[in-house]
Formats: structure tokens, C-alpha cells, sequence
RNA sequence: UGGGAUAUAGCCAAGUCGGUAAGGCAACGGACUUUGACUCCGUCAUUCCGCUGGUUCGAGUCCAGCUAUCCCAA
């Protein structure tokens, strides 16, 4: 069995680049040039996949003697990532890239490229588990739930699980690190990438202004009545829930509560008026292939990072759902995904939408 | 140019019988985090409490004058 292992250049893919040679698969080991590192003018960065990163991803592959490339993605990660961020904050949405990067980039490009060189998998060092059960493929969350990466994996398909192998589902990121050391990896010790990679230093704002060339909109941040509060620098540089960075002091700390392209006007309120019970999500991807026809209970995670919340999910056609949370969710905001779990199990995901009714 | 009120950090604001400047917001730093956020922890008036004098061992706190702003009358 031939399997084309996704080499970010951390610890985890060299990991399970190293898993997959020891049980015995032809591997390739790969790393995916997907944005002009030095455009960005950062060559030491915790992000990923950095040309930093390839060194290491090489050295890694050099070491387990497998052959190894660098697939340049630039142009398709421009197009179907940093173009779909940066539209998306000049909408008033806030993406998450990386979700798109793993739909796009991972399982779609790099997947293609292995299925033309011939791999019956593609690995990668993602936390999170497939388990097949009657000829059915199912995603669940990571044994470690602390690393769970399973939130940013919903748009799998069944194809697409039936080819991908994630090693790391099993273990625990301390025993990753101790065997990375075992084996002697350059990258051992290399800290967790965090940020988003073509950002490196955290500072989208200005990316997104590199790219496009645009000075972003000023507006007026507004209470809930309507009433001017202050200027802002522009609808890219918030978010729903935001706090900090909205410079207006107060007897008690703003939030942002909404983004209206239209008006060009943030919303801000208090704490209690982020609070939601109902979330519509489109673009909605079932694992199991089908949707359901009747609604139903689960759980639902409304961001990366934070417990999936009981509630209960209207199928809305193929690819939309209604959900009600059983209780209000704090800052349900458009553009992040809302994703579907029975216990460890994902059943599917989609993109929150901007509530119908809402002044923009 | 009558009467009243207030002047404390970027903003709001506590400050008791004078004893050696609370708190909140904002900001900044850090932790957390393969998105953005949230959250948590830490820092933030020692040319000092509008200015100038005075009383006192000691005044943001008492007294006098000045300045500024606000309100009510004109």
C-alpha cells in the first residue's frame, strides 16, 4: 500500500510519516509551498509549512528514507483561501481559514496529486480518528480531546475517508512529543504552530491590506439604539464577540455584537446581548453522505476550542440546518462553523449564516 | 457680569473624624490556541489629586485667592 503523507514540517506529520513507514506503507513524504513565505517578510514563525518548515520536513523524510516533494499550491490556495478570508472580513463574516485550507488544500488538491502519483492514502498529522463500521466511514474526535482537531475536518466525505489515514487519532500529544525525540527529530521541540499561516504575525488586518491594496472603510461603532458611540478602523478588524482593541471605555466593557457591510456600522453591546439560542448553517456538509429527514438532538460546536452544546438540528434541505441550542450560545458568529457531533462522532458541519432579520 | 455646583490617571469614578491616592473602562504585556474571538494572569497616579498660597508634625481631604467648566437667573 502506497500512502502520500502531508508534511507541514512540525512535529505531528513527521510523526506520522513515521507511523506509516513502520506499519509497513510505500510512503512519500510531501510538503505544500502555499504562500510566498517571503512576501511576508517572516522566515521564523510558529506557524506551518514556513520555507523554514520544509527544511525540517525534508530532514525528517531524508531520515526515514522516503522520497519527499514540494508541491507549490500558491496558486490555489491564493484563489480558494486568502481570496475567500479576505472577501469574507470585507463582508462583516469571519472566516477560518483553516478550515478551507483542509477542504480545500489537503483533501482536495493534495489529495488529487495522490490519487496521479498512484497513493491509496493520504496521511496526515491531524488529531482525530476514522473508523469504519459496515462499509460506512465515520470522523470522530482525537483520543486526546485537548488537541481535537476533528471541528476543522467536517467537510470529509466518504470517499475521501476511505483514503486518508490520520495516525496521531490515537495518541496523546505528550506521547508524540517523546517519540519524536526517541526517533531523534529535528523537530522534537518545535512549538505548536499557532496564527494563521499566511499571517504569521497575527496581524491580518494589514495582510489583507497588502493583498488587496485597499485602506479599509472607517464607520461608526453604534449601541444597540443606534446611537454613535465612536469611529472604528474599518469592519476587517472585528469580530462578533470581540472585546478588546474597541478603545471606547464605559462603566462596563464592550463587545461587538454585529458587523453591517451595508452601513459600514459595528454594533457593540453588553455581554448578555451576544448571547443566541438559534444558528443557521449553510453550505452544509453531511459525513454520512445524506441528511437526515427529521430533526434531531445532538451536540454542536460553534467554534474550534470550546464544548459541543446540546441542541437540536432542523435538516434544511441537502445542505442547511436550523439549530436551536437548548441553551444561548455566547457570540454565535457568521462565518465560523457550526459542527454537528453524536458523542465523539461528527456528523457533519457547515458555515453559520448571518441571522435573517438583522439590521446591516 | 447675580446665584449655585464641580474640578482626582486616556475615560468614568471612590476617597470616611485631615495621616500618607479604591474600583471599573480603555491601553499595554503574558498565558491559552493550527482561524478570528472569548477567557485567565500581570502592569498601569511617588513632577501626586485644576492653579497659587496658608493652617498643621502631616492635606486630595481645612482656609483664602485665582482659573476652567456646567446649571439657574439675567
Amino acid at each position: 500500500m502506497k500512502a502520500l503523507i502531508a508534511m507541514s514540517g512540525g512535529v505531528d506529520s513527521s510523526l506520522a510519516a513515521k507511523i506509516m513507514t513502520d506499519k509497513g506503507f510505500e510512503c512519500i513524504g510531501c510538503t505544500m509551498k502555499l504562500y510566498r513565505n517571503e512576501e511576508e517578510g517572516t522566515e521564523h514563525s510558529r506557524t506551518c509549512c514556513s520555507l523554514d518548515d520544509v527544511e525540517d520536513a525534508r530532514s525528517v523524510a531524508y531520515q526515514l528514507d522516503i522520497p519527499y516533494y514540494v508541491f507549490n499550491f500558491t496558486d490555489v490556495f491564493r484563489e480558494k483561501v486568502i481570496r475567500k478570508f479576505i472577501e469574507s472580513y470585507e463582508q462583516g463574516i469571519t472566516p477560518n481559514p483553516c478550515i478551507d485550507c483542509n477542504r480545500y488544500m489537503k483533501f482536495d488538491k493534495l489529495y488529487r496529486r495522490a490519487k496521479t502519483l498512484g497513493c491509496d492514502y493520504i496521511v496526515t498529522g491531524h488529531y482525530a480518528r476514522i473508523e469504519k463500521i459496515g462499509g460506512r466511514f465515520f470522523l470522530k474526535k482525537a483520543l486526546d480531546e485537548t488537541k481535537d482537531q476533528s471541528y476543522v475536518l467536517y467537510a470529509m466525505t466518504q470517499e475521501l475517508l476511505a483514503h486518508t489515514m490520520f495516525p496521531l487519532g490515537e495518541l496523546r500529544k505528550r506521547e508524540v512529543r517523546a517519540l519524536a525525540r526517541q526517533y531523534g527529530f529535528i523537530n522534537a521541540e518545535k512549538s505548536d504552530s499557532q496564527d494563521i499561516c499566511f499571517v504569521p504575525d497575527g496581524d491580518y488586518a494589514s495582510v489583507i491590506g497588502q493583498y488587496t491594496g485597499k485602506v479599509p472603510r472607517k464607520g461608526y461603532f453604534v449601541d444597540l439604539q443606534g446611537n454613535i458611540l465612536g469611529e472604528h478602523k474599518g469592519l476587517i478588524h472585528y469580530t462578533v464577540g470581540q472585546r478588546k482593541g474597541l478603545g471606547i471605555s464605559s462603566a462596563m466593557p464592550f463587545y461587538v455584537c454585529r458587523l453591517c457591510p451595508e452601513s459600514g456600522n459595528v454594533v457593540l453591546g453588553r455581554k448578555e446581548d451576544l448571547l443566541q439560542r438559534e444558528a443557521e448553517v449553510s453550505d452544509f456538509n453531511w459525513i454520512g453522505g445524506t441528511a437526515p429527514r427529521e430533526a434531531f438532538v445532538c451536540e454542536v460546536k460553534i467554534r474550534y476550542r470550546q464544548p459541543a452544546k446540546r441542541a437540536t438540528v432542523f435538516p434544511i434541505g441537502a445542505d442547511a440546518v436550523r439549530i436551536l441550542f437548548d441553551k444561548p450560545q455566547r457570540a454565535v458568529t457568521p462565518g465560523q462553523a457550526a459542527v454537528l457531533y453524536d458523542g465523539d462522532t461528527v456528523l457533519g458541519g457547515g458555515t453559520i449564516r448571518v441571522l435573517k432579520g438583522a439590521p446591516t
